[in-house]
DNA sequence: TGACCGAATTCGGGAAATCCGAACCGAACG
DNA sequence: CGTTCGGTTCGGATTTCCCGAATTCGGTCA
């Protein structure tokens, strides 16, 4: 990864350990005290003993020797997105999008460079894989993000580039910056935004940035398999729900 | 606080400064570096380092001076509820609760002995008020906790009760121990629980438990405001509701 | 324009918390 | 009954964090 930030001059580095012990519990899908040891590189009295402490404020949970994360993060997580205003005006809408498409509808937000997805809502038919909330991405390897960055300052996107880089996903992905900014400008004159397997393959995705005022403050988009989204489908129906929703939660942002 | 869990004997104590300064963020909606250094026992060169190191790894935002919860514990948070198996099973019947009863319709699970709403399902006419998902309560202060508490082994719920206590919340609250017990014994034998403002003042509340086998695995309820949750619409409506989505998922959860 | 004020950031020595290996326990298994 | 594989405890060495003072930054008012 090309990341240029180096970071705080004095990082608190137990702080660091701990939030890379619970990203490990995360990954690994909970863990033993042994398989913690092994992945952090401390020593097992150490990672012992921030277990203990994690257990006991309720961060992580134990059963029978096995450690996992815990739900108290959820109160964390769910308070961060009631503090993004887009969330309550954007969730009905793509309620709706997912019930009329049968697909996965998707609302993305951006910070620090990063974007998060803050609600997913599953239609009928939507595809299994690839769902979570809260589910973080690079921004320029997926439609959804992409339409997002299409429409922050241009100073804001060189300098997430210059940090996070452009990693390959699939071979789709876009990773020269000239491409990119191509791209972009193309988003931007359309108005969508596609992705082509960029990210995972066999799934196809369409979206479309939100924006208040001249500031974009998200992107939402479906997501569905590569054989049901032909283009004509795209056109005569996706793009249709999209735009519909996107003027409905403009609009209600605008005078809220 | 009757805490009588001393906890780990060597905690790590920055990891404890890091959790309980993101607390803060959150109890105070956002804060500067200065109310930070405020609110925890810290010089604010101290804070400054701690918030720095979180802002870098995405679990603090920080926009024009004032620092928020960030978004990535959302990722965490929504992570740790899929590993509930109870969550995907119950959450279609909670929607069909709340659609039918217009009201709110909440799911409880248990860890480590605190309550948290993994899903919360707002009705049409559903009361605004004391609503998020993720919220952790203490067993005892709500009908849900409490349907929850009646199916658990005794030693758990003496354990429980010996690590929490019973700390009142409204005037209604069940503080004493023999009682609470007399009211479990109840709740065992009807399969529900009530609660009359014991949490939160003009809230009724009517829950019953999850069980898998003998083990209960969570508990379900309809919450709504005292002058709508008349005694008949209880036993008419709500009860055969609960009834319903217990007999479903319970079902869902036996052979699966 | 310049001086002022509050807030954030940087710096460096001293104190304290974490690190870390080794020894101890306890359960499961042969 | 012995062995093994984890988990837990202990205490000294040393890294890391604490913490006040000095500096810089950004905005405001004279």
């Amino acid at each position: 990864m090309t990341q240029s930030d180096a970071g705080p001059r004095t990082p608190v580095k137990t702080a660091e350990r701990t939030l890379e012990l619970v990203e490990f519990l995360k990954a690994a899908d909970g863990a033993t005290l042994s398989e913690a040891t092994d992945a952090v590189d401390l020593p097992k009295s150490s990672v012992h003993n921030y277990l203990k402490t994690l257990v006991h404020h309720g961060y992580v949970v134990e059963n029978d020797g096995t450690y996992e994360v815990g739900l108290r993060f959820l109160d964390l997580g769910a308070y961060a997105r009631t503090r993004v205003p887009l969330y309550p005006v954007a969730e009905p809408e793509l309620e709706t999008v997912a019930e009329e498409t049968g697909e996965l509808a998707n609302l993305l937000v951006e910070q620090d460079g990063r974007g998060t997805f803050i609600y997913r809502k599953k239609g009928e038919n939507a595809v299994k894989i690839d769902s979570y909330n809260g589910q973080q991405i690079l921004l320029h390897t997926t439609a959804i993000g992409k339409a997002l960055l299409a429409n922050l300052p241009e100073d804001r996107v060189e300098a997430i580039l210059d940090r996070y880089g452009l990693p390959q996903k699939t071979e789709n992905t876009i990773t020269d910056r000239e491409e990119l900014f191509a791209e972009l400008d193309r988003i931007r004159s359309e108005g969508f935004s596609y992705d082509d397997e960029e990210r995972i393959s066999g799934l196809n995705c369409v979206a479309t940035p939100i924006l208040q005022g001249d500031d974009v403050v998200g992107a939402i988009s479906v997501t569905g398999p590569t054989s049901r989204m032909s283009q004509s489908r795209i056109d005569d129906e996706i793009k249709q729900q999209l735009r519909n929703a996107k003027n409905i939660i403009e609009l209600n942002l605008s005078h809220a």
